[in-house]
DNA sequence: CGCAGCCTTGACCATTATCAACGCTGGTGG
DNA sequence: CCACCAGCGTTGATAATGGTCAAGGCTGCG
């Protein structure tokens, strides 16, 4: 088998030091894109979580794991993207995250999977059996304090994403959202005002608590009033990186 | 200085068979109410912890910890409540999370905090150097373990608010909340369908992405359907659970 | 070329916010 | 001891933000 490293972290909403770390460095050992904990971890740690990975393929719109089932798996995605969301009886989405190459799938997981994971992209992963995983984490203190690091960006960008979805408005959250996203895909290097939104509109209406049209009018006021260029229905560029900081704060 | 062992944990939103040890077990080391962590900590790790620990009271209205600034000391509640929030520039208020006996402030902080905590009621808190407590966290698996753990719920709450949030109706979300508000306080059992509010009608507001009328007018019906009583403002009892449950789900 | 899926735009509507008045309660001082 | 006041909560009237419904446009693929 050949089983890539995985780098063990999930990361939506980066500090900037660690949006620099991705791109700048790159893991030894992985081939791909891995970061944060593959640099924090010694080689020989490195070399044990590459034997019990498994590399895995998913096509768009494949599941990963859904709500409620056993958590017998925890993934790392080495490229492609994801999304993470729960649903209620009537089919209401939340979206809670989207994540890429780097990124842990399974760190809010007990018992049970306490989210649903798919593809919005085709995407790999190396695939853990929890088991295994959990074994290795016991006798390996550099893997739990890199998990325990990666828990903590996690809760802080929930908590931002709390304070999003309950005090801003649908401008305000449109704005953040633009702000938020570069950087996260470290397979799409940083470069001056471009944003790549791999999700479809229904998508960043189901993470920012809106309905497509919302997110529609959005990006279309920000168009009209030129703080943003659309280049495509996927790609576009900040004119105005300020302006759009001042509406995401509420400032404007 | 009579230190108090501090059990390290913060859970929110707790999955059944937690909130049951919270009220069955209580830690021999610490004379208060100190679960979870407490229970899986040898004995040997809780006077290390306790050799660190310094006791603080917070009077009501107290803040802990501000947002942005350094993070020096580390929290474990030992008695009464605290909020967790987070404020935008013109002040408007996104309260992340209420805080019990037993749990732990910091999780989500990293060299400053990404949040701030104050005391809604009189409050005892083992305060803990940061460095100490990284420190002894090196030395103590378990302890990292038991960290972990306690991230995991907490990460899961946070999705679980965020659904709220993002999805759900205001008569929804104040259903939600009196359903997860039981048992979160170790100092006051569950006992039938009785439901203790320390926090008032505005902070439940700003937790839950309302106003404070809305939420008035939530418990109203609630009220005038007959699925709560209102014993008092910060008193309730739950009538109809089954009712009050559907309604959370969105199935009312 | 045509169709399907996604996106945008427009008109209208509903939920919840805002503004305002009033009630209750507990603490203080006359 | 009573009266007043401040703070919090409730209720009502109105407004606005964002949702819903509907029609039409764009794009990419078969």
């Amino acid at each position: 088998m050949q089983a890539i490293v995985a780098p063990m972290l999930e990361l939506r909403s980066l500090p900037v030091e660690c949006a620099q770390r991705r791109r700048d460095s790159a893991c030894a050992t992985c081939g791909a894109r891995a970061f944060s904990v593959c640099d924090s971890l010694p080689p020989e740690d490195l070399d044990q979580l590459d034997a019990i990975a498994e590399q895995t393929r998913f096509a768009t719109g494949e599941v990963l794991v859904r709500e409620g089932e056993r958590a017998d798996h925890l993934f790392n995605v080495t490229s492609g993207a994801l999304r993470i969301y729960k649903l209620m009886p009537d089919g209401r989405r939340q979206i809670t995250g989207f994540l890429f190459a780097g990124d842990f799938v399974g760190l809010a997981t007990g018992p049970t999977y306490a989210f649903s994971a798919e593809a919005i992209e085709d995407t790999t992963v190396c695939r853990f059996r929890k088991a295994d995983y959990l074994a290795l984490l016991q006798e390996t203190p550099a893997l739990g304090s890199a998990l325990l690091e990666r828990a903590r960006h996690e809760l802080a960008a929930a908590q931002n994403q709390m304070l999003l979805l309950g005090r801003k408005s649908a401008q305000e959250r449109i704005a953040s959202f633009l702000l938020d996203l570069p950087g996260l895909d470290p397979a799409r290097p940083l470069e001056d005002g471009h944003v790549h939104l791999p999700m479809t509109r229904a998508e960043m209406a189901d993470y920012l608590g809106l309905t497509i049209e919302t997110v529609s009018r959005g990006l279309t006021k920000l168009k009209t009033a030129g703080v943003i260029r659309l280049l495509s229905l996927h790609e576009l560029r900040v004119e105005q990186p300020e302006r759009l900081r001042a509406i995401a704060e509420g400032e404007a």
